[in-house]
RNA sequence: GGGCCCAUAGCUUAGCUUGGUUGGAGCACCCGGCUGAUAACCGGGAGGUCGAGAGUUCGAAUCUCUCUGGGCCCA
């Protein structure tokens, strides 16, 4: 059975019509089921998919993100991989419960329990949900295939049960544990804020600073601290100081102090003081200072020097007020030393009762009290104004405090080298994150806190016997099921039901409680490599697919799911879950900024599909930029691109579709094999092989852009602009030349072989091309071209760069000559390093000349010519030096030489240097140079010449006419001219020809369907043509 | 405030690893040409403080430092 090529079924390209019957034919043909069928049973090539949240409608960056996994899946699928790509959903978390929040007008968590957890959860499972048509819809516009029907869902039973298996294995090595963690609270809201809604809201403010000066006991003088927060004072427990810097004891205004050598030249300059000693800090340690305040019995002993390398020696004094409770440095080093934690402030942000001069008040309200009752004892030794960033409530603007509350924890620290280790066997792209913002993060890994105080989130599976405090972690629903007494049939492993199941202690069979947390739904979506296929309950598709080949999110992934993923299969598995990860750079708007709802710069991809394509948008973003760079991101650029490119891409179908079809090529029947093709069409096969090469190199190192240059490339400039413009002539010849058969195979196999070459980069428009080629089954089903060195003629390839430098320099040429390329010349000459004879016809045809020579040297077509220098003239014969310059410059060569010239009987004699020799075309030449060639053409018109560009003149006019009325290629026409029978008679064969005229009548009188008139060469010509 | 990344013509960018003639392209603009594939193409023109400053060097877009602006992450 033979295969026809078909004709555009479009006139113009409709890039969204071409994407709505592309989309038709693969849901129809099942092409995403065929693609993944037919590579069954090959070699894997693991992607794994980094769930999205699907409570929020898609915007342009997750275009991006799909785009690219979509070009790498694509391209690695047709290069024989078998790729499971499974889709997934992230489904918990906090910015759930707030939209959900949002919309039910519930401002505090004390809100929500009276509105019932339960219902709570509910809506929020609802809401995850609510867009997900959105996203269904945008992931099919842009083409990318994923399994939305099977994907793995964060809420489910299944995944939150290897969720539970996982935080047992760490549990059994001893690696969860309950501990404290300093956390921004928001004492109107009641409620501690994740770092995400912290980051939202820091303001650059002024406090007030303050050094204060605590007692040394049994010894006289004085630690001198410093502290931006007063308010912490009230429960300080120690003073730190760095162990390495250096610390001097002073005698500055009739007192003793200590603090940093550093900090005392800054802050004591030019002031009078005295230097009594100097240690380092590590022998302060343990020294005993008199507390400022002790409003409560410490539980521990405090109240002594510690050492803590954090100390900075930027501000302050270098001795740093340590309160466990408000700060992270200050817990940590409070549990190094095993300091108390003395908390004396209410859950709401004020003074507890203890505290009796400030009982009641807001904590920061309290600052200017305590900093008034310091200085009465003499104790505080300055104040200053200090500007810097505070972190305030997004919700309600107040300013936030940092608490120590109870938090379950994994332990990473320890796990730093393995973190490392695995590190080691990933890719990374860019680079430069490997060890740099990646490596950096984890080789200072923290501990996990692994507990939310929240509702929507997979329970943490720990449960506490009331009475013995026996804990027990439950790794599996069976397990649970035979330790509680009422688990019923039907089951939701969220909260509130695992909080309603009566569970009776294995030790001492008391009741036990579940911990209240929910876990951060990080851990989640890091467990996703083996959550997602239930393992370890099912085994198979686990040991499958792992570890991933291919991850690839945005950058912001960097510390969230990248590093999520990696510490989760390191605690699980010791081994990195993925082998190479793309770090994409976000989408910015025109002006560079960050794409915001607020700022309305905000393109929505609905409208760019719409109007320009998923092609053209798919094309820009692999194009533009590097994939780990930010890309700028609006509608005017997205159609650039697809005028550019995608239009260039379909105009060659479109030529060839539209020849071929005319002719009934039949890619099976008529094939000409490739040792009887012409030199042009080798040389395009050759490019087209060097092409395939430097894609496969370009994609292997994620450059996709440098990928998709080459394309567009050989696409515009080699495969457009020069096979095409240089072969059309081939393709008007009426009958059927071996040389036409032989264009039409070139192109048949460059145009197959490029539309699979695109395929991963634009799905759509590569799929139409391919279709119409006659091919019955998708482009995608194909596998991915391989170069053919055998192929690739450098040399020729070499020569063909040349005559197309020749070509241009005769433009050039022309065009300073003001001779249209229309109008044919005798002769050019060409002297090339390069032997460009097996180019001669086409450099004939472009050039335009009706002999073309190549010569050895350009010597016969030069001459010498001598110019009067005037600089040397000048002082030689004064005024009269004008005037035998000028005759100087009328002699020929030779005659110049001689050095004399006669003016008015009188000769004039001069040197050789008073002339200046030049080499120069001869008469009626014109010549240019580059590199190892040189053109010259003959511009000398005979009336032969002057006839035929006269001829084709008036051919142009009647092509002109024709199109403007719309005549199919093969349509006959008469015409009609009024001119002189005798001006074009020997013409007329060639124009009839040109023109498809049955006849061309001259007259004066015309007419036709179309009449026109038209000046050519100062004479004005009317013309008529007629269908026929 | 800290870490990482980025900055070349109005726009999109090459060149930077390894310093070396006058920093290349494309889009848009102006002039001219070509055209029965093309919304295209070709020739010419205009358009650059290579973000700013300092340093290294005989020589810096390229190497170093500081600053400015943008992005990401963290506080």
């Amino acid at each position: 059975m033979g295969s026809k090529i078909k004709k555009p079924s479009m006139k113009k390209f409709n890039p969204v019509k071409v994407e709505e019957e592309i989309r038709h034919y693969w849901e129809e043909h099942q092409v995403f089921k065929k693609s993944l069928e037919k590579r069954k049973d090959k070699e894997p090539y693991i992607f794994l998919e980094g769930p999205p949240t699907a409570n929020g409608m898609p915007h342009p960056g997750h275009v991006l993100t799909r785009t690219m996994k979509d070009i790498i899946l694509r391209y690695q699928s047709m290069k024989g991989y078998y790729i499971e790509r499974k889709a997934g959903w992230d489904t918990h978390g906090l910015p759930v419960e707030i939209e959900v929040e949002k919309k039910l007008g519930l401002h505090t968590k004390q809100d929500i329990e009276k509105y019932g957890i339960e219902k709570f959860n509910r809506e929020c499972k609802k809401s995850v949900f609510e867009y997900e048509e959105a996203w269904v819809e945008m992931t099919n516009r842009v083409g990318f295939w994923i399994d939305m029907d099977n994907p793995y869902i964060t809420l489910e039973n299944d995944y939150i049960e290897s969720v539970w298996w996982s935080l047992k294995e760490i549990w059994k090595k001893g690696w969860l544990y309950k501990g404290h963690k300093v956390t921004p609270f928001c004492p109107r809201c009641g409620t501690v804020l994740s770092f995400h809604e912290v980051a939202q809201g820091y303001k650059e403010v002024e406090d007030l600073s303050i050094f204060i000066k605590f007692k040394i006991q049994d010894e006289d003088g004085y630690f001198l601290a410093w502290t931006t927060t007063p308010w912490t004072l009230i429960s300080n427990v120690a003073l730190a100081v760095h162990p390495g810097e250096w610390y001097v004891k002073i005698k500055y205004d009739g007192e003793t102090l200590i603090l940093a050598e550093e900090r005392c030249a800054d802050l004591l300059k030019g002031k009078d003081y005295q230097i009594l000693d100097r240690v380092k800090g590590q022998e302060l340690e343990r020294k005993k200072y008199v507390p400022l305040y002790n409003y409560l019995k410490p539980p521990k002993k405090c109240w002594y020097i510690v050492c803590a390398d954090f100390v900075s020696m930027d501000e302050g004094t270098g001795i740093v007020h340590i309160a466990p409770a408000f700060g992270e440095d200050d817990y940590e080093v409070g549990k190094t030393n095993d300091l108390p934690v003395i908390q004396l402030v209410n859950p709401d942000g004020t003074f507890p009762h203890q505290v009796k001069p400030w009982s009641g008040k807001f904590v920061k309200d309290a600052d200017p009290g305590i900093i008034e009752d310091l200085r009465n004892r003499g104790l505080l030794e300055g104040v200053l104004k200090y500007k810097h960033q505070y972190p305030y409530c997004w919700r309600c603007d107040s300013p936030l405090l940092y608490y120590a509350i109870e938090s379950w924890f994994i332990k990473m620290s320890h796990l730093r080298d393995a973190l490392v280790d695995n590190n080691n066997q990933i890719n990374w792209y860019p680079g430069h994150l490997k060890q740099g913002r990646f490596g950096d993060f984890i080789k200072e890994a923290r501990d996990w806190s692994l507990s939310r105080k929240r509702y929507w989130g997979t329970p943490l599976p720990i449960w506490t016997c009331k009475k013995c405090q026996e804990q027990i972690c439950v790794g599996t629903v069976e397990e649970l099921k035979n330790l509680s007494t009422n688990f019923p049939r039907n089951y939701d492993l969220h909260r509130p039901f695992v909080d309603t199941l009566h569970l009776t202690c294995p030790k001492c069979g008391g009741d036990m409680e579940r911990e209240e947390d929910v876990i951060d739904a990080w851990y989640d979506s890091g467990s996703a490599p083996f959550a997602q296929w239930h393992y370890p309950f099912e085994k198979e598709k686990f040991q499958k697919n792992f570890p991933a080949n291919f991850i690839c999110e945005a950058i912001d992934q960097t510390r969230g799911w990248f590093y999520s993923l990696l510490a989760v299969s390191t605690l699980i598995f010791n081994t990195s879950p993925y082998r190479n990860v793309l770090s994409l750079g976000h989408i910015l708007d025109k002006d560079g900024q960050k794409m915001s709802k607020r700022k309305k710069n905000y393109v929505q991809p609905d409208t760019i599909f719409n109007r320009e394509g998923a092609d053209a948008m798919r094309w820009y973003f692999v194009s533009a930029n590097a994939p780990w760079h930010p890309i700028r991101f609006y509608e005017e650029i997205i159609k650039d691109t697809m005028n550019k490119f995608l239009l260039t891409l379909w105009n060659i179908y479109s030529f060839f579709a539209t020849y071929a079809s005319l002719d009934n090529f039949d890619p099976k029947k008529d094939w000409v094999p490739m040792d009887s093709w012409g030199l042009f069409d080798k040389w395009l096969v050759s490019r087209l092989n060097h092409l395939t090469e430097d894609i496969e190199d370009k994609i292997s190192s994620f450059e996709l852009h440098k990928a998709a240059r080459a394309l567009e490339e050989f696409v515009i400039n080699d495969f457009s602009n020069w096979y095409i413009r240089c072969s059309r002539k081939r393709f008007w010849a009426e009958e059927a030349t071996p040389d036409k058969y032989a264009g039409y195979s070139t192109f048949y196999y460059c145009l197959i072989t490029l539309s699979q070459l695109v395929a991963p980069f634009v799905p759509f428009i590569s799929e139409y091309i391919y279709l119409n080629m006659g091919e019955t089954n998708s482009v995608h089903l194909q596998d991915y071209p391989t170069s053919n060195k055998t192929h690739i003629d450098t040399p020729l390839e070499e020569k063909m760069r040349e005559a197309r430098k020749i070509v241009e320099a005769s433009r050039s040429l022309r065009a300073k000559a003001c001779i249209k390329l229309r109008h044919p010349l005798s002769r050019g000459i060409i002297v090339s390093d390069i032997d460009l004879a097996d180019l001669e016809d086409i450099l004939k045809d472009e050039l335009n000349v009706k002999e073309l020579l190549f010569e050895p040297s350009c010597d016969p077509y030069m001459e010498k010519v001598a110019r009067a220098n005037y600089s040397t003239l000048g002082p030689k014969f004064k005024k009269q030096a004008s005037i035998i310059a000028e005759e100087i410059n009328k002699l020929s060569y030779e005659d110049a030489v001689k050095g004399k010239v006669t003016m008015n009987g009188q000769d004039f004699f001069y040197d050789p240097q008073d002339i200046i020799i030049e080499t120069r075309e001869q008469k009626n030449l014109l010549s240019t140079q580059s590199g190892g060639t040189t053109l010259i053409l003959d511009i000398e018109f005979s009336q032969d010449l002057k006839d035929e560009g006269f001829a084709r003149e008036i051919v142009r006019r009647i092509q002109e006419m024709r199109k403007q009325m719309d005549l199919e290629m093969n349509e006959s026409i008469s015409t009609m001219i009024s001119i002189d029978h005798e001006r074009i008679k020997k013409w007329i064969p060639y124009i009839k020809d040109e023109t498809r005229s049955g006849e061309i009548i001259c007259s004066e009188n015309v007419s036709g369907d179309v009449v026109k008139e038209w000046k050519i060469e100062g004479d004005t010509i009317t013309i008529g043509i007629s269908r026929v």
